[in-house]
DNA sequence: CGGTATCCCCCGCGATACTG
DNA sequence: CAGTATCGCGGGGGATACCG
């Protein structure tokens, strides 16, 4: 970038913190990836370079700490001090994007989505034997598998086992029921989120997928058929708590 | 920019708010500048056809709203309710910033700086009758004028009228004063800021020239005759509040 | 003065390859 | 796997001119 050669404070914290892929660096840090790896995973729309400049930047601005693996690979990321005074303002961000902007269909990632599902299934709520559920979007070829199994579960593009409930969910739904704007359960009731499995499993759906941090300050949106459109339900503002 | 390509709404809201120039706009009409001369002016480095283009941004988004003008020339610009709610994330930025970064040689800037002290004067310390300020940066041919005179001061270029008062400092210390880093008094005490002229006006400069409102956040810092440098007092952070 | 159009340069960044 | 080097393109944005 270059500076906006301006010596006021909220210039020389922008010149940092409001760079091209640098808040979320830090929010990926915040949300506990501390290796290189996680983190080009989880915004996998980075180029591996530029990741690595942030990166050093970030350091060298005494944002970021660098910590060499001992066992000679690799490092892990954490944030210092004025890291994790960032904390905040992300969250800030977050809940102002969560009241005032609208999703847009450039946003829907069905890849982005399923990993972020995954990442979020409540880990009480895993069943002790595997379950695993086939994701079929919409319009899409392509299906996704998540095999749940306390502690762990794993998201594949292939079958890892005969799977237990088929979904058939597009992305903008399942994804604003994930932001929070959508009912799941009135989602599966109206069918727009097709099921086919056990209704014991499908029970379940609504304590594997559940909305995110930010979810309590979603606007809450409504499915109108006759558009095919969400629609904000109201004008009253939902007011939120971070978790 | 073109988007991250992602449903979080840390990353819809770094869309807009995190792109070259945006914050320092939105900061210049929460600093209650509304015409697009104003904010140009405050921001002089950004091209005019960048502003046109980040306000024109900002309004399809929501977070500003243009009024055109009833004269017929020009708007003006408004936070709406979206662009209110950012205020504390800007304010939030610039504490952050004046904790945590170091102020560099490329920051400092007198034109810039001479600007905020005029905007910033009290308007309660102002004389009833002029008094004007001449100001001479060490190690720069030019002057800065200001004019002081309730209930409106001038920053000028050239003389305006017979100075009262001539201050020598230089950029660094004054923007440090200005930042809340170091405190005027002991400048103009130690000599680093020169002054010549009536002890009573001289007095008043410490009336005239106060800290920011990100001064309480300000980690102290002394200058040191041996280095030439400033450097941060004590490991202690000062706990600041916003005015 | 308030803003837009043009032009052009440059560098940011995405893609890819590559190395320990 | 953890990064860094190279390369090439696109477009962001700075400077300037210009128009109302």
């Amino acid at each position: 970038m270059s500076g906006y050669g301006d010596f006021c404070p909220v210039a020389r914290a922008s010149e940092i913190f409001a760079e091209r892929w640098t808040p979320l660096i830090v929010r990926e840090i915040v949300n506990g990836r501390h290796h290189f790896g996680e983190i080009h995973k989880a915004l996998h729309r980075i180029s591996p370079s530029v990741l690595g400049e942030r990166l050093r930047e970030l350091e060298a601005k005494g944002v970021v700490e660098r910590r060499k693996n001992m066992s000679g690979r690799g490092s892990t990321y954490h944030l210092t001090g004025a890291g994790r005074e960032l904390k905040p303002i992300i969250d800030a961000l977050g809940v102002w994007g969560q009241r005032w902007l609208e999703l847009r269909d450039e946003h829907l990632d069905a890849d982005a989505l399923m990993y972020q599902l995954r990442t979020h299934i409540p880990e009480a709520s895993l069943p002790p034997q595997h379950v695993v559920l086939r994701f079929d979007f919409r319009g899409s070829m392509r299906s996704y598998w998540l095999r749940l199994e306390r502690p762990h579960s794993e998201l594949c593009d292939y079958a890892p086992a005969l799977e237990d409930l088929v979904v058939r969910p597009d992305v903008e739904t399942l994804t604003r029921v994930y932001l929070g704007e959508a009912a799941l359960a009135s989602a599966l009731r109206t069918g727009i989120v097709a099921v086919e499995g056990p209704s014991r499993l499908m029970r379940m759906l609504t304590k594997w997928i559940v909305p995110s941090r930010f979810g309590s300050y979603a606007r809450p949106m409504r499915y109108h058929e006759s558009t095919g459109e969400f629609r904000q339900l109201s004008a009253v503002r939902a007011q939120g708590r971070l978790s």
